[in-house]
DNA sequence: CGCGTTTGTGAAAACGTTTACATCCGAACC
DNA sequence: GGTTCGGATGTAAACGTTTTCACAAACGCG
């Protein structure tokens, strides 16, 4: 509430003297910092970020966003834990958002990001050719894409291998002998599962097995989706013997199909599914996954957003962090 | 980036007239009006959140916070989920934060609300004597606590009835046939530890069974705890038949001790947690637990937090919801 | 002792809004 | 035809900072 107009005229001296002791950078003689800081403390006086912000140039504002499609989703969760560490350590508050993957939130909140004078954002864009994203970019602002890459926009970008991944979880169905594997994608626009669908055909085509289309269905990452595409598959006359699902919710939904119709994993059906979980060991039974590195995909890409911030004119550099299969008991 | 001194220029009317033009409610004839918002198209102009919460009195920057202890918890996630759609349904902006259960991050977070003016504050108070919490409230920010209380300090309130939900898990378990029932409790110190404490030992002490000490341990509501905290009780001389547990994390937790000893849940040892979970049903085996309606904590608390803002004079009120038992197969 | 140089401090502008107040102009009134 | 009114628009102050520039005093030096 107190204002540097208040300490000033508390401490005898104008407010510049007190900025400049706020800000340590300038010269200021003992004495007077000394009647200063008392001032300070005897009115307990917080500075305003929102006045601060605005008459600052770009980039110092000590906020960035954080634009999430779902913080329901563990993997979500766990990006922001690494953001937020990353941003709590160089003493940058964070602006988190949840678009619900759901454009117009997502515009929505963008807007705020702007509206607000943010130093940067980082965000997993909604699909490849998400405009409002491109719309930011091309107004300068510093923006570090996370697990999802857009086509035509070179950005800044912290992605994990996910064709590697999905090569590496159908492989490992095809060695335990199966044939008919199921999947079900997440939307189809979106860079992570275009990568992933190319791993399952190469997968398969490796071990010159046909890809039956009629396994392939698209969800929205969603558990409903996960439980509903299960279901289908599962019901068809020649049902899969395994399911390679794109994300967590959804082989959590597909879990729930799969208990509904009473069939056991991994006899009846095999399961494999992208994105660990922390209770992944105790799920019935034990879930073979794709572990990505998630908590490090946010941290990193924070760091790379405070770089850009320094530095906005360097060209954008991409990071590609591993997936890891954990093999547990679904498969 | 294109200020109202911009579009008043190219428009040749005064900055007035803009701010007239978009804040709709003055007088402005349909043909400056007209011109005015062409300028406003040409110029793709996005008013600055900052300078007008600058310039604007108190509670009116459409901004509010919400801290949360704990992102990667559904429950508080699922809290986030309805304070954020009541929010956006109001056209308000959310700033989320993430004090990871640490006095000195929620500190920092906090003095970034303050700092950046907003119109209120939702959050989960550390513990029942938060003094952060109690400052804040103390300079008049209007502030709503969800699922944990504050002892001193009467403020607007979400909660759950938290005394009935233990007590009726812990009567489900002594009516399931148990007499030693362990008891995983979260920091002491929380309103809701508190509640729970004594809605399990009224139902022990209502069915005539004697308390054991023993049984009784104090984690800190993250997975390790549980995990760390069952397997002692596991490991006793006289190890309990069942367990309950004070939030869903250590539940897990618990879980995982549970199996790594190759026990039987319900059998060697039934489980009844709080707070539900989606994946709940697919938990090896599908568990047992008190479930809070978080969603409309959330909700009914930003909702209540608008009201405050509207009116900061008004009373505080409590809100107390109603958990329910769902029966599944660990008890 | 006079003159440049440094050092500490203050005055004021600027950031982008909102809004109270002033101004202008035409219409209405008597 | 003045006077008064009212409606549309402009002017300028204010919000709380940072920062440039100016200024005064002290200092160093020949």
């Amino acid at each position: 509430m107190a204002s540097l107009q208040e300490v000033a005229a508390r401490a005898k001296v104008s407010i510049a003297t007190v900025s400049r002791v706020l800000n340590k950078s300038d010269k200021v003689v003992a004495e007077t910092r000394a009647v200063v800081e008392q001032a300070l403390r005897d009115l307990g006086y917080r500075p305003s970020r929102v006045a601060r912000r605005l008459r600052m140039k770009d980039g110092r504002a000590h906020l960035v966003g954080l634009i999430i499609p779902d913080i329901q989703n563990p993997f979500y969760a766990e990006i922001a834990r690494g953001v937020e560490d990353a941003a709590y350590a160089a003493e940058y508050a964070l602006l988190l958002c949840n678009s619900d993957e759901n454009l117009d939130k997502e515009r929505f909140y963008l807007d705020v990001m702007t509206s607000e004078s943010v130093d940067g954002v980082v965000l997993p864009p909604f699909d490849e050719t998400d405009a409002a994203v491109i719309e930011l970019v091309k107004t300068g602002m510093p923006v570090v894409c996370v697990d999802r890459s857009l086509a035509k926009v070179k950005t800044d970008l912290v992605e994990v291998d996910n064709y590697r991944g999905a090569f590496d979880a159908a492989s490992h169905l095809i060695e335990k002998g199966h044939r008919n594997i199921g999947m079900i994608e997440g939307r189809t626009h979106v860079s992570t599962s275009r990568e992933r669908r190319r791993g399952y055909l190469d997968a398969l085509a490796e071990a010159g097995i046909p890809v039956r289309k009629d396994l392939i269905r698209a969800g929205d990452f969603r558990q409903e989706s996960g439980r509903l595409l299960a279901g289908e598959l599962l019901d068809l006359r020649k049902p899969p013997t395994a399911l390679f699902i794109f994300n967590n919710l959804m082989t959590v939904g597909a879990l729930a199909a799969v208990h509904q119709r009473g069939l056991k994993v991994p006899k009846d059906v095999a399961i494999v599914g992208f994105d660990d979980l922390p209770w992944a060991e105790s799920l019935d039974p034990p879930l073979t996954v794709v572990r990505q590195p998630a908590y490090d995909v946010g941290r990193q890409a924070m760091e790379m957003l405070l770089k850009r911030i320094m530095e906005p004119t360097r060209p954008p550099v991409t990071v590609r962090l591993l997936p890891e299969l954990v093999i547990r008991r679904s498969t």
